[in-house]
DNA sequence: ATGCGAATGATAATCGTTCTCATTTGCAAT
DNA sequence: ATTGCAAATGAGAACGATTATCATTCGCAT
């Protein structure tokens, strides 16, 4: 599934762990994973690895545009593969559940207002959060629920 | 200049510590401080504090609504005196400089993209990162000086 | 196959923040 | 003003996420 030539092309050497890495990313359902997630995934998988190189590696993909990464609440770093589509991210509350969306009138604004303010706009963050109100979501008040 | 009813009417016990902490809050000309700047300030000011206890007294405060946290780039969260006005920040990747914005149209925007998503929304973190192209600024190209 | 610099992984270290616990404080009742 | 007690304080330990250290291993050009 994968070609060493996608971590050249980023200027990376291409070795086992970080082609490990980048594979996971690319395979998993859920897109937006912690450093740690990713490392018990693999060992999980039976793959032999170590915490520091996937922070390492993670870092390394950050700085070669291949993977993004988020500081939502709850102290953990998120990452996610980059697809070239920018996008912000709406967070639930209760189960962490994460959708992308993007806005092109919202991102106008942003542009607007930092050079009212005599800025140069080089990034931002936005991220809302809320309830997601589905119906697994611990956050449910499950006021239809028969059961006592 | 500070009365123990300000803690009360917020369901806090009034005690020294807290009020000295709300008092340099008020007073200090930079409105966003990390827990450490506060800290020193207040050790700079002669007063006798704990690092543990200004970290309490914050955390007590945002429960209360007396104080806001915001968690900037860089690690440490910034704390900021509450004035009932919901804005956003643009911050300056060089030297950290902190401005503050509200803009309607984005505000109503982040609300309908929650509802088209099922969302109820309860918060948001929304922050610019640019260059503020200030004199003062590290991040000036400093172009036209005439020393070599 | 060889060699060398870069990458790895176990672990220690770091940083921001919270917890522990013995001592002190605020404050209501005397 | 004194007393009593729960709540607050502060020094330092503990914590969780991340980064640094360093001896060993690997990728890859020769």
């Amino acid at each position: 599934m994968h070609q060493p030539k996608h971590l050249q092309n980023a200027g990376l050497k291409s070795t086992l762990p970080r082609l490990k890495v980048l594979e996971l990313l690319e395979n998993v359902e859920d897109r937006h994973l912690t450093a740690e997630a990713i490392y018990r995934k693999l060992l999980e998988a039976g793959e032999e690895i170590g915490l520091a190189t996937v922070y390492r590696a993670l870092t390394q993909f950050e700085a070669a545009g291949l993977v993004t990464r988020h500081h939502f609440e709850g102290g953990q770093a998120v990452f996610e593969l980059e697809r070239g589509l920018h996008h912000d991210h709406i967070v639930c509350v209760h189960c962490g559940r994460v959708e992308e969306f993007y806005d092109k009138v919202i991102e106008k604004r942003q542009q607007s207002i930092a050079e009212k303010h005599g800025y140069t706009l080089r990034d931002h963050n936005m991220t809302l959060y809320g309830e997601c109100n589905g119906p697994d979501c611990p956050g449910q008040k499950k006021k239809g629920t028969a059961v006592g």
